[in-house]
DNA sequence: ATTGTTTTGTACCAATTGGTTCCTAATAAT
DNA sequence: ATTATTAGGAACCAATTGGTACAAAACAAT
């Protein structure tokens, strides 16, 4: 019995996770926040309540759909063995052509507000969870891995997940490392098809 | 023929990286930038001109002190061999035990203004490629890997260096990966005494 | 001591910040 | 059709933003 809402919730979540991912968060301000949302202040703060919640939104709407798909990629036995999976990780998200490298959210959001913000500390921790569980997933599915013991993997996992936050760092200094084939396959010890 | 001025331009300027290094650029307004680096607003746009160059000043700073360090120490042959110095590198600088973690200066300032900033890109590169350069000289001096090309040698440095800044990131949400033994270890696939 | 030059600190500024108020519009239930 | 309830949008707000103007103060050279 009232009016039901016209914009598209999931579109402004959307939006607001592609221009906190672009400039930050406190780089942000509120009119282009709402711009990038598609929406009114008045919206925005009837169904938000304010620009921090509305950032912590975004990085929810992160790990739902990015970290997932990444998830997704790691466990894809479609695509070639673990190592395989994990070097398509990093080629596709490790550099983006276009001009201006947005690199990881999480790497972004952790490093921005990690120290100074509970809520943002334990998502981005979360979500950095997520994804070294997955490489360890992945890396049980290498042949030449396959004696190792599960310390080791874990290892392995923990190396590569931080290697990719060091990366997607590097990526906004304009950094490509291209050559992902042969630094995985040197990491794993293993040529890597 | 002229008032000299009364505050140590050094100090000044490692307060501002002290306070840029721990807020950020964007979060840290005027006044606490003034208060850090103990002086009033006359005397800081007299001697910097603005908030930007004495970001830029910091990271300057940042570079001969912090990174002068860590190259130094991964020279320091009294200390072990490579593998030993590298290990030291992430033991010292990978956690501080401290309340909030600052991480690594180099690491927030690519993230935050790598993209939208070509001084700091530009300064940010070049110091995580002294860094790799110190990484690469230190693992020429690792008795396991004295078989090792220099191209193998390259791939290492450049996993190490991503390493290294994606531990630091993680670092800010609390992440203590303290078995740096172990994990470079793994890496450099020899035991580390 | 006077002068020329530079530092220092305060008062001030326009612009922008995130956030609120409040009125109108739109809808669902009755 | 009326009513209760909520969405939408514009006007408005105090506080804060980075930056400037300017006068007083401190020196060095003469």
């Amino acid at each position: 019995m009232a009016r039901p809402r016209e914009f598209d919730m999931n579109a402004a979540v959307d939006g607001a996770m592609q221009i906190f991912w672009r400039l930050g968060y406190a780089a942000t301000n509120l009119p282009e926040l709402l711009s990038a949302m598609g929406l009114s202040r008045g919206s925005f703060y009837k169904a938000f309540g304010d620009k921090h919640s509305a950032y912590l939104a975004a990085l929810d709407h992160y790990d739902r759909n990015c970290i997932g798909a990444a998830v997704k990629l790691l466990g894809d036995r479609s695509i070639g063995d673990g190592a395989m999976r994990i070097v398509r990780l990093f080629e596709q998200t490790g550099c983006g052509e276009g001009v201006a490298p947005r690199g990881c959210f999480v790497c972004n959001a952790m490093v921005e507000l990690g120290p100074h913000d509970g809520a943002v500390a334990s998502k981005t921790a979360a979500m950095s969870n997520r994804l070294e569980a997955a490489i360890f997933d992945a890396l049980g599915d290498i042949a030449n891995l396959q004696n190792d013991d599960a310390a080791s993997r874990r290892r392995k996992a923990a190396i590569i997940t931080r290697l990719y936050l060091g990366a997607q760092a590097m990526s906004k200094t304009g950094d490509r490392d291209a050559d992902w084939k042969n630094l995985l396959g040197e990491l794993l010890d293993c040529d890597i098809a």
